[in-house]
DNA sequence: TTTTTTGCAAAGTCTTTGCATGGAT
DNA sequence: ATCCATGCAAAGACTTTGCAAAAAA
């Protein structure tokens, strides 16, 4: 799916909310489709942003990223340093993907696939929990720190 | 296991760190050990320190906190509120437990069991990821709150 | 006109750090 | 005497909020 129809996709749920793609949430927007391997802080969206629209404001990116993720179009998640990160929902996601975490280099990978359908299901048999949604970190060592490790 | 031997292995593990049990840390660890089911912001653990020992700061209760995680005696998580939580590593867990959060009462239940082993499994062979912990949370509605949007 | 959104600055919350004091080895 | 740990206050980092101005409905 290219930019184009994403971004009007998701002009659409923001009118259904009740809101407008003004330009500065636009701008917030493509910043957000175009680094989508990325797990971006709001300062580092910010600074992005600024270059796009030079006049936005650092609080503007706050609150669009708060509606992002009320409107779940963006999964809000951290990842223990004490900042919040922000991910565009995958297409037709029902879940939010996982993540890999290496304790070398800080880097995350993500994990698309849904691995979480079984357990979800006991979880929901056994604790009478329903699930809507999950957050799954794997702590642990990438492939390219254990290959420099070895060597 | 009673809190005393708890405690003593604790003792010996902060030794083996090169760290002293003071009474601060103790206090800490104490309310760490008698309340093992929350899952405690630093603020909150120094409110109930404070109960022991009046004397104690806060900083000292933060460092504490440091120190106890990388000694992983305790986990360190945050449910996407900005404030991390600790928790007390269970007895001869190899990985921190699984936690269900739910979205209407805010209510944090634990899930001892660990279901993630094939899912490791499938991740360290599909990605040549070396796993050495991981962070589940579900989100979604507990029994209780189910019942009461039901009646 | 009425409502929504924005930018700025200020305030708020959570956490870390500097430093002099005090305790332990 | 040296080293580590503590308490306090200050600073730092991240995020939210109040408000007047601007934009949109």
């Amino acid at each position: 799916m290219d930019t184009g129809s994403m971004l009007s996709k998701i002009r659409k749920q923001l009118h259904d909310g009740g809101f407008k793609l003004t330009p500065q949430r636009e701008a917030t927007v493509l910043v957000l489709l175009e680094n989508d391997k990325d797990h971006l802080s709001a300062e580092e969206i910010y600074m992005l942003v600024k270059q796009k629209s030079p006049d936005i404001g650092l609080a503007t990116v706050y609150r669009t990223l708060e509606m992002l993720t009320e409107l779940k179009v963006v999964d809000k998640i951290s990842f223990n340093d004490g900042v919040s990160r922000y991910d565009m929902r995958k297409e037709g996601a029902q879940h939010f993907h996982h993540h890999l975490l290496c304790l070398e280099c800080g880097g995350i990978e993500e994990v698309e696939e849904d691995l979480l359908v079984d357990v979800e299901k006991i979880i929901e048999k056994r604790f009478r929990f329903l699930v809507k949604d999950h957050r799954l970190t794997f702590h642990g060592v990438c492939s390219n720190c254990q290959n420099k490790k070895s060597s």
